[in-house]
DNA sequence: ACCTGAACACCGTTCAAGT
DNA sequence: ACCTGAACACCGTTCAAGT
């Protein structure tokens, strides 16, 4: 009657990132994780559903890491909205750049299976929103943050995809691009 | 000796292409492409290297015609770079609309076959670089015009992923954002 | 020259049987 | 209560054999 318990939920995420990260999406398959947990891919059926919920924990543990980040970043400079945009913009970067595979994915959910996840991403992207209408206005808030939003989303995944590899400084065209949002949303 | 052909790789990346949309990227199975054009899925491989390269041509075919639209669509306003822009906008946002998952996996590419289409990528949206360096300048061309891309493409996927099902209008939320993207870019 | 059935390796998932 | 081997369905791909 023991059968003691070889393994942890948390642990599998953690599998499941680290062969997300490694190989791809591709890479993350059931004896994968279950062989780098210690257990076979039966016995992963306890703690989750299917490979798809699994994958969706790793898309939801990757939104409230960067939630966190931006969170953190934005409380670094609480009354300077425009330092505060800049910071943001350089933190979703760096986030894009160290968890590559997860940042995509947050943005390319799988069929139905991340549509919880909706709403953990508008809950991570709270600080943004909160920038924005600092700098826009109350009125306009929720138009300039998805603007901002979609912006530097669809410049990392560019810059992820390899889109951006002939010419020029990527780092400076982020740079020029982040200055130009700014004056595109603030409303002086 | 015979051994008539009995269909054509036009026909099979048309078919993939129908289940892409019909079912997103797990529909597109070799067997149901092979079954779509009434062959036996073994075939497939005299006409095409393996699955991913199939997928690879899909993705190009919408790049194509992503790139068709835009010249056609950057034609029909030549000397006035501002309504040339938006329409490109509109042109970008009807074709994503028209082909979602196919507009998805063109900016989501697969491993490393689709390394050549970054190419035929930049060549689709010469337009749009040539709108930019209108409005921006030739100096920063370049720039404006990866600003641009990557502002109306991450729009687009956070649309299609169902981001902005919470709240507002999305209709007027794109177009408040190319007019603030169309002064962000503009030298005036 | 193209097409096919048979076969192989691999994957997700289920389930009865173990402890 | 968790774990396992065995089994099933499905998929991508290869290949010898057909025409």
């Amino acid at each position: 009657m023991p059968a003691r318990e070889r393994t942890t939920l948390t642990a599998i995420v953690d599998a499941a990132f680290a062969l997300l990260e490694a190989g791809g999406l591709e890479a993350v398959t059931m004896q994968a994780v279950a062989q780098r947990v210690g257990i076979r891919a039966p016995s992963l059926y306890k703690r989750v559903r299917d490979r798809d919920a699994l994958v969706g924990l790793v898309v939801g543990r990757a939104v409230d890491g960067l939630g966190a980040l931006l969170a953190e970043t934005a409380a670094r400079s609480p009354d300077d909205p425009r330092r505060a945009f800049v910071a943001l913009a350089e933190a979703v970067r760096a986030f894009a750049h160290a968890h590559p595979a997860a940042f995509r994915l947050v943005f390319n959910p799988l069929p139905d299976a991340a549509r919880a996840d909706v709403d953990a991403l508008a809950r991570a992207s709270a600080p943004v929103l909160s920038v924005a209408a600092r700098l826009a206005g109350e009125a306009e808030a929720l138009e300039a943050a998805r603007l901002v939003t979609a912006s530097l989303t669809g410049f990392l995944l560019m810059e992820l995809s390899g889109a951006f590899r002939l010419g020029g400084d990527v780092d400076r065209a982020y740079a020029w691009g982040v200055e130009r949002l700014l004056h595109a949303v603030a409303v002086t």
